[in-house]
RNA sequence: GGAGAGAUGGCCGAGUGGUCGAAGGCGCACGAUUGGAAAUCGUGUGUACCGAAAGGUACCGAGGGUUCGAAUCCCUCUCUCUCCUCCA
C-alpha cells in the first residue's frame, strides 16, 4: 500500500512512478474519496467532541430540567452522528479498497520498460559445461532412473503433479538441507518452519490479495487459503508488531511446500518438473531499516547466489525492469540457472525490496533510536534461496555422465552417506 | 467434539454505567543522590488520525446492540486456560 500522504502532497511524483510501470490507475477517483473521508471525519469529529461534552456535563447535573433538556440534545447531536456513519463507513471502505489496489512504485534506480523483453541482464557467473555428448533434460533422466514419476503423479493428484522417488527424492531432501544449513550457518539467518495455511489476512498484507486470488488455493469452508510461498506467513509473523531498532535487521529463512493454481495456457512448461502446483522452496525474508534496504537487496541476492556457487551451477542476474515487476516490488532481481538438458534458462530465485508497501499493509513498525517517538514502517525484502524444483532440475542436468548416471555434487555429498554418483547404467 | 473459566497498556493487575486513556506495582528512560554502583527519591513512559499550536477524535480480544454516556450491561464471533474425549 501507498502512503495516501505521498499522493496528496506530491501527486505528480507518484503518477509519474505508475506511469512507468505502465499501469493504468485512477489517482484522481482515489484523491476524491481521501478528501471526501477528511470532510466527513473531521464533522464526525466535530460532533462526537459535542456529545462528549454534553455527556460529562450530565454526569455532573443532578435530577431536573435541565438535565433532561441536556439529554435531548444529546439525543439531537447523536442522530446528527448516525446520519453520517454510512457516508463515512462507505467513503473509508471504498478508498480502502482502491489503495489495496494500487501497486508499489518503482525504485528509482529501476529501469524503464514495456515487459520483460526489456529486463537487463547484468552479468553471468560461472562457467556452462561443454558436454561431449548430447545432454538429456531431466524429464527423460527421471525417468529413465524411475525417480521422477510422471504418470503416478497425475493418477493420484491430476495434471502438474508428479512423484520423486528413491534418490531423487533425497536429492531433493539434501539440496533443502544444504540450502537451510548455508542461510543458517553462514549468512546469519533464523530458521522457521511456518504454517503452510494462512489467515486471508496474511494475503492481503503480502499483496497477494485482493487482486490475484485466482492463484490461491483455498479451504472451501473456512478461512484457511494454502501459501503459494513462505513469504506470506513468515512476513506476516510480526504483523501489528512494533519492533526495537536494535532488533533489525532480521533475517528469516524458511522452508515450504508452496502451492500455486497456475491458470496458464495449457501447453506452457508443461513438460518435467519446471512448474507444478505444488512445489517447495527455501525462502529468504528479510525486515530492515528503511535507510539501507537497498543494499540489504544486494546482500541476499548474494546469499541466495552463494546457494548456486556452492553448487557450482552457471547462473545469470536479471534485473527486471519497471514492466516486469511484481505488484509489491519496487526492485526485483531474478537469479536465472542454466539447464542444459532443456537447453534454457530457469528462473529459480526472485529477490525482491517491497519498501514499506507490505510493512504498511501488515503494519509492522520500530522504533527509531535517532528520533524519540517516532514509529515508521520497517521495509521488508525476501528472495528464494532457492526454489527447488528448478535447482533439482540444474543438478540433474548438469550433472549427468554419458551413461546416463549423476554426480553428487561437492557440497551435496555430506548428505549422501558416501556416495558420489547416483543411479546405474 | 463435551463442560467450565477467562481476554484491560511492554508485563502483572485494579476497575460492574459518568469526573477512566484507564488506580497500583514491575519494567524502561531521564534526573537527583554516590568516588562509582546497588538501594532510595523525583519526573516521564501506548497507538493512530486531525490540527501551526492549544487541543480534539478513536482504540480496554473482534464485531454489533442498549444508553445522553459503555472497559463496565446485552448479543454474536475469535482466541487462551483447566478437565473430559480423541489423536500423530
Amino acid at each position: 500500500m501507498i502512503d495516501i500522504k505521498l499522493l496528496r502532497e506530491k501527486p505528480d511524483d507518484v503518477r509519474a512512478g505508475f506511469e512507468r510501470l505502465g499501469a493504468s490507475v485512477d489517482l484522481e477517483a482515489v484523491l476524491l474519496l481521501d478528501a471526501r473521508l477528511r470532510d466527513l471525519k473531521s464533522e464526525s469529529q466535530t460532533l462526537q467532541a459535542e456529545q462528549n461534552r454534553l455527556s460529562k456535563e450530565i454526569g455532573r447535573q443532578a435530577a431536573g430540567e435541565e438535565r433532561e433538556q441536556a439529554k435531548a440534545a444529546g439525543t439531537a447531536v447523536k442522530a446528527k452522528i448516525e446520519a453520517l456513519a454510512g457516508a463515512l463507513a462507505a467513503t473509508e471502505a471504498a478508498l480502502e479498497e482502491k489503495l489495496l489496489e494500487l501497486p508499489n512504485l518503482p525504485h528509482p534506480s529501476v529501469p524503464t520498460g514495456k515487459d520483460d523483453s526489456q529486463n537487463v541482464v547484468l552479468r553471468e557467473e560461472g562457467q556452462k559445461r561443454s558436454f561431449n555428448f548430447a545432454p538429456q533434460p531431466h524429464w527423460d533422466l527421471g525417468t529413465k532412473h524411475g525417480i521422477i514419476d510422471f504418470e503416478r503423479g497425475v493418477k493420484i493428484s491430476g495434471s502438474r503433479f508428479y512423484v520423486l522417488k528413491s534418490w531423487g527424492a533425497r536429492l531433493q531432501r539434501a539440496l533443502i538441507t544444504y540450502m537451510l544449513d548455508l542461510h543458517t550457518e553462514k549468512h546469519g539467518y533464523t530458521e522457521i518452519y511456518p504454517p503452510y495455511m494462512v489467515k486471508r489476512e496474511c494475503l492481503v498484507g503480502t499483496g497477494n490479495l485482493p487482486k490475484f486470488g485466482e492463484n490461491l488455493y483455498r479451504d472451501a469452508e473456512e478461512d484457511f487459503w494454502f501459501i503459494p510461498t513462505a513469504e506470506v506467513p513468515v512476513t506476516n509473523l510480526y504483523r501489528d508488531e512494533i519492533l526495537e531498532h536494535t532488533a533489525l535487521p532480521i533475517r528469516h529463512v524458511a522452508f515450504t511446500a508452496c502451492f500455486r493454481r497456475e491458470q496458464m495456457a495449457a501447453g506452457r512448461d508443461t513438460r518435467g518438473i519446471k512448474r507444478g502446483h505444488q512445489f517447495d522452496k527455501v525462502e529468504l525474508v528479510k525486515f530492515v531499516h528503511p535507510d539501507n534496504s537497498m543494499d540489504e537487496l544486494s546482500n541476499l541476492l548474494s546469499d541466495a547466489e552463494d546457494v548456486l556457487k556452492g553448487l557450482e551451477l552457471p547462473y545469470r542476474v536479471v534485473q527486471m525492469c519497471t514492466g516486469d515487476l511484481s505488484f509489491s516490488a519496487m526492485a526485483k532481481f531474478d537469479l536465472e540457472l542454466w539447464a542444459p538438458g532443456q537447453n534454457e534458462w530457469l528462473e529459480v530465485s526472485s529477490c525482491s525490496n517491497f519498501g514499506e508497501f507490505q510493512a504498511r499493509r501488515t503494519r509492522i513498525r520500530f522504533r527509531d533510536g535517532a528520533e524519540k517517538g517516532k514509529n515508521r514502517f520497517v521495509h521488508t525484502l525476501n528472495g528464494s534461496g532457492l526454489a527447488l524444483p528448478r535447482t533439482l532440475i540444474g543438478v540433474l542436468e548438469t550433472y549427468q555422465r554419458a551413461d546416463g548416471r549423476v554426480d553428487v555434487p561437492a557440497v551435496l555429498r555430506p548428505y549422501f552417506g558416501g556416495i558420489t554418483i547416483l543411479g546405474s547404467t
